[in-house]
DNA sequence: CGGCGAATCGGACACCGTGTCTGATTCACT
DNA sequence: AGTGAATCAGACACGGTGTCCGATTCGCCG
């Protein structure tokens, strides 16, 4: 045990410190935005020098890239948990709609600027964007997966994989900014179901039977 | 001529040099980010003295919420003026979502930009968001009245219209996210079709006969 | 205990962009 | 030629970044 411990102690410890800086990061990231805070403020909040934050992030933008790794392996946890013990696809695009909805409502300030971050083009979201491609990437793989599944087995339409890939990936995306940015979003598992039921009209085809209200006039 | 000329004619003077700063600062925005182009440049590209771009706008923020006044502006315009013409639903539907996606690829990069601007937290976000959030109405406007429209001629399954305007608004967004982004995007009225398609099928219920391909296994 | 080394600190520094201001200059119109 | 507005060039203070270094803390080992 003394063998092993100082070098990896000394790592975890490491480890440690960064992840505390990384959530103190993501917290006020998301509260005022990614450009409104300066490092100063991260540094005092998470108790340690401002000279000491460079030892563990290169630079400002390094900091961000960390968050959103973060939140990479937080999304996907959030999903793959649940995955392998569902079965149907139906099931399966639940899984993964919820897990993501989670992820929102977990930090859902911090979220609505990862998507921001996305789409500014400069040196420091080149950088930056890889890491969100990665996270876009994952997502599509899955969301792939479910549709073939569906597809083969019957429950969905029979549609073109790619396209109904990128047709669900968008209204997902369009959920998630939306839902990001409502100060008061429906309860997480009605909103699911509300959004796979919506993409599943599209997916499964035939109408479903919940609302009849309307005269057919 | 003479006792209207000089007050109008600075007036449009002026209109005519904002415009064309604001013209610049989009192009600029678009290609490298909002945060990473410094005013100079943006004096110097426009042809005019740092200071007097300080005269037209009060700072960067109101420069940035400018543009997005412009885009809204000529967004509206792309939709509105074929919108008269059309009658069905669906018809307006394609024009609404046609002239989005015109819109996007007259300056995709400003427009992912803006996309971008709309998650950021910020005393700068807050009056851009403002803006944006006008925009967001606007379009709201006319999707839920292709809604209405729809289900009320019987076009559209019968659906909760602040429901299906919400969803349809987020695959929109998603869409346009997505395509803003995408360095070779599909053919505009090729997009659209099959945009409109993926919402008509959710909307309008019972499959169409498009695609029949593999076996039913 | 005394001393070694790594991590941390605090603060000085140069650099850059912002937004303000001012006095000089240009230009159109009379 | 003269007047006034628009424009210009440039100086300025301010604030944030990223770098650097000497001083300090703290755990650990002889």
């Amino acid at each position: 045990m003394s063998r092993s411990s100082p070098a990896e102690l000394k790592a975890l410890i490491r480890d440690f410190r960064r992840d505390q800086i990384i959530d103190v990061a993501r917290r006020l990231f998301g509260e005022r935005g990614t450009i409104e805070v300066p490092m100063d403020e991260i540094a005092t909040e998470a108790g340690v020098a401002r000279s000491t934050l460079y030892v563990y992030f290169a630079n400002r933008d390094e900091l961000l890239r960390a968050c959103l790794q973060r939140m990479h392996t937080l999304l996907l946890d959030s999903v793959v948990g649940s995955w392998e013990r569902d079965s149907s696809p139906v099931e399966r695009l639940r899984t993964l709609v919820l897990g993501m909805l989670e992820r929102i409502d977990d930090n859902p300030a911090f979220f609505r600027l990862t998507l921001a971050t996305q789409g500014a083009p400069s040196p420091a979201a080149t950088t930056v964007g890889a890491e969100l491609d990665l996270i876009g990437l994952d997502i599509a793989g899955l969301i792939r997966d479910v549709i073939e599944q569906g597809t083969h087995s019957g429950d969905f339409r029979l549609l073109d994989a790619d396209k109904a890939m990128t047709f669900v990936g968008q209204q997902l995306y369009g959920a998630m900014s939306v839902r990001a940015g409502d100060p008061r979003p429906a309860p997480r598992h009605e909103a699911a179901d509300e959004l796979c039921s919506f993409l599943l009209y599209g997916l499964a085809g035939p109408a479903r039977t919940d609302m009849h209200t309307l005269p057919a006039s």
